[in-house]
DNA sequence: GTCCAGGGATTCA
DNA sequence: TGAATCCATGGA
């Protein structure tokens, strides 16, 4: 054992549960192994442990440095802050109690937006299979602690696929959806690259662009991929939060639910999304909880 | 607005 | 243990 190499790091985190912001459904690759996550960030395999207020990251290789992996757990976001620019509701205050320490990732765009045209109406388990398989198939092979391990392939990998591997992979009809997709990014037709510096308005309206993506899923990734801290995913569970927390005993219309989603939650509207999504997914939001009227 | 497109994990009888 | 339900939806 040493102490001072370069495979492996801590950190000190606090009010950062591991383990719900892992595995609460925002990111596909990690698997809890043995009192750790397993996964693989930006093409490298690594190992994580949360002790306390201590994370511990393990690596097969040596790194020069760890910036990928804050980078991707967000390790400097003052959770504090962002939890204080929440309205103060009942829902809000309950989601936050089910859930300390949840934290939003920042994940690679492709391989976020790609995951995201992966999921629609799977569940979680079978988004990460597919994940997990796509990226056996078409990513490359890299060092793990035990064998190898796959990055996520790039769009130019899956673009060489046809629908029948992708269908193989558990794909189904987002098999064609994924592919064009794929051959758009690959082609250069559509620079993801450029999309972090737009507006939220004008990313969102390039994504909707690619085939297999609506609103959903591009609020995914504008989220959890690109960095747009008000992008406000609405899914069937953070659908089924707002009509019975916010509007119990009514009957809103798509659109007035669309308008409050995005103009009541502030400038961390999508963290507040998310402990919405995590609490109701954790059967910790009832509608008694709600707000009155 | 309605309907359809994989399929398997989960739930429930 | 077999059937029904549900799923981080989008497109025609």
């Amino acid at each position: 054992m040493r102490s001072h190499d370069h495979r492996s790091h801590t950190w000190q985190a606090s009010d950062y549960d591991l383990a719900a912001t892992l595995g609460c459904g925002q990111a596909f690759r990690w698997t809890a192994a043995r009192g750790a996550w397993e996964g693989v960030v930006s093409g490298r395999w690594v190992c994580l442990k949360q002790s306390g207020e201590t994370i511990s990251a393990e690596c097969p290789a040596d790194q020069r440095d760890w910036a990928w992996l804050e980078d991707h757990l967000q390790l400097h976001v003052d959770l504090a802050a962002v939890l204080a620019s929440f309205p103060d509701d009942i829902p809000l205050r309950s989601a936050v109690g089910a859930c300390r320490g949840l934290r939003l990732l920042k994940q690679e765009p492709w391989e976020c937006l790609a995951s995201f045209i992966c999921s629609s109406t799977k569940q979680i388990v079978q988004i990460r299979q597919i994940i997990a398989l796509l990226s056996e198939r078409f990513g490359d092979p890299i060092p793990s602690m035990h064998g190898l391990a796959h990055a996520f392939p790039s769009a130019a990998q899956i673009a060489t696929a046809t629908e029948a591997e992708l269908r193989a992979c558990k794909l189904g009809f987002r098999a064609p959806y994924l592919l064009a997709t794929a051959r758009r990014i690959a082609s250069g037709e559509l620079n993801l690259d450029a999309l972090t510096a737009m507006p939220l308005a004008g990313a969102r309206e390039q994504l909707e662009s690619l085939p297999g993506v609506g609103r959903k899923v591009a609020d995914c990734a504008l989220l959890f991929g690109f960095g747009f801290p008000t992008a406000f995913p609405v899914d069937v569970w953070v659908l089924k939060a707002l009509r019975q927390l916010y509007f119990p005993k009514r009957k809103p219309r798509p659109a007035r639910l669309r308008h409050f989603a995005d103009t009541y939650f502030g400038p961390h509207a999508g963290y507040a999304q998310q402990y919405l999504f995590h609490a109701m997914r954790l059967g910790k939001l009832s509608p008694a909880t709600g707000l009155p009227g």
